[in-house]
DNA sequence: AGCGTCCTTTGGAACGTTCCAGGTTGCAAT
DNA sequence: ATTGCAACCTGGAACGTTCCAAAGGACGCT
């Protein structure tokens, strides 16, 4: 009662606990009191890989928008591994947070769906399982073709793609260039290679389209990470971009921005996809929402110095020219 | 019993008891254990900035070893702002995390050392306040020695430093610089200017060096955020690093690394320290360890392409050549 | 003086676990 | 049959809070 500034107590009374907590060091217990309110006022996050600082922008928004609106937050990680970060989300739960908010999950639909019946969840980047989860994407399809529709406008057509593995976000983006290419007219010329979602990922992906007998004339790297990796392998094999090869990520994440690397890419705008999730947490516990929302936010192209024309002007394969 | 694995219950009450389970969702109430138990298993992290990339190693060796030792890890951030800190740490500790660790926190001493009364804590690049709590840090002394001598091998003289602000750490590394200075016999071309220990902020400091009427050859950031900083400003200024500026960060994190800054950097292991600090709270927590223990790890110089010989013969004011 | 009202204080119960004491059962040895 | 002893089960207390009901005091009104 004291330390919650309520009235009903003397100002003598009020006045002595405040000296006794401070001599005692006394500190509420959090775990008593979310015991016996039944609600904790605690938003739990699990990103799937603290070390993609795309994830730095969300976490950063998150944060931001909770304190606002009175909660506390709690991260949590699960190194990108499925079965780390099933446990990791289940630490959380059994912490019986109010609200929790996956960052590109890679644990099976089954556990979101799971957590989902427990809590309000909201899932970054991936679609909801059912229909008790939030889901609050990117419009990767639409990124997706942005990316090949920016370097189509500069004549290539034989454009590779670097694929981010198992990850939902990743498929997606897998089936948008797909489309992207198909769109074009250019399903024929598509080519894919793993990359993981990881520097070192984009790096082997790179590696392999070396080895190819001619080269693409431009890659697209399904996020930032992997692009910066293939820059490397592009460039220790002496090639320079975008002479060479035009480059393009995803994400647009602080490394891609850095006037060294000067990524162009898609951006996905973190901050704000943090901060609406901690908004439609919010909604479920304090407004009582109960219709699930899917949220998709529009990407944007943003071109920096790692694409250009292709060096020769490209094969009229299909064209009457 | 049945969820902890323990014997005295028959197999088939076992089952049963498994499958109703399943069936009602149910999950074990962590905070009903962590108040009975009188401890949660859980270790709170919390880290001054997320979104520096040297804080991922730190976090994915916490993550890597304390899944080792069986606890389970909570993060946090205060945005390198002390009185967010200060509350992310109170969440903490109302949660009972039986462990906490600080990375380079910048609350005040006393909230560290309040913190220190209560649970075992592990202070990360800071010194620790007082008996109650470890510390872990680089040497930060040595590091900064390391970064000049480099410098001065070269035959610089008129170095630079760009300071991180009022960071604990970041006041030794100011302090390790003037005494390298001075070993050197160099204090009189000493010049600091303020960086806060991120991008802006070095770019902001390397702004402010190019006012000066005489552009020092070398430049040492405290940290590689920084430097990358300043490394945007030399180059927006006109200026090739290292040929008219040679360039040296701190931390060795990923962005430095990258093929294309490749920063000359002192190395901080930043995932070894990050298992060391979980291991010396396991000492206190399941050993009882409580003498203060306050390790120093040795940093290395990491030579990249950022430094080089100065443009011009220095001056040789001192030398009699 | 008696009464009602409001303000403050006190004393449980409850939250979901763990742990322990004591109880019940089954079964073998006497 | 009785006893002893496991093995298993049951019930209650405890953890640190919040909330509510009820008791106690102070005070003004009749």
């Amino acid at each position: 009662m004291v330390t919650r500034g309520e009235s009903g107590v003397s100002d003598e009374k009020r006045r002595a606990i405040l000296v006794a907590i401070e001599e005692l060091n006394y500190r509420p217990n959090a775990m008593a009191q979310g015991l016996v309110m039944r609600q904790t006022r605690i938003l739990g996050v699990m990103v799937s890989n603290l070390q993609n600082p795309f994830f730095g922008a969300v976490v950063s928004g998150i944060q931001a928008r909770a304190g606002d609106l009175g909660f506390r937050v709690l991260f949590n990680t699960g190194d990108r591994t499925p079965l780390i970060e099933e446990s990791a989300i289940e630490n959380l739960l059994q912490l019986r947070v109010d609200g929790l908010i996956l960052a590109s999950p890679r644990v099976d639909d089954e556990v979101i769906a799971r957590a989902g019946r427990s809590v309000p969840v909201v899932v970054l980047n991936r679609d909801a399982p059912d229909d008790t989860s939030d889901s609050l994407t990117n419009d990767n399809v639409a990124g997706t073709h942005l990316a090949i529709e920016h370097l189509v406008s500069f004549g290539h057509r034989r454009i590779a793609f670097i694929e981010g593995g198992a990850g939902a976000g990743a498929r997606i983006r897998r089936r948008g260039y797909l489309q992207a290419m198909g769109v074009f007219d250019l399903e024929e010329e598509a080519i894919t290679v793993s990359g993981r979602h990881t520097e070192d990922g984009g790096y082997q992906g790179a590696t392999e389209l070396l080895k190819l007998k001619s080269l693409p004339t431009a890659v697209f790297a399904s996020n930032d990470l992997c692009a910066i990796g293939a820059m490397n392998a592009f460039e220790e094999a002496g090639l320079s971009i975008p002479d060479d090869v035009s480059l393009i990520g995803y994400d647009n994440n602080r490394m891609a921005a850095l006037r060294h690397i000067s990524l162009t890419t898609i951006d996905q705008p973190g901050d704000h996809m943090g901060r609406s999730a901690v908004d439609r947490l919010s909604e479920r516990i304090d407004k009582g929402r109960t219709e699930p929302s899917h949220d998709v936010v529009a990407p944007s192209l943003v071109v920096r110095s790692t694409t250009g024309p292709p060096r020769f002007e490209p094969r009229s394969s299909h064209r009457m020219t």
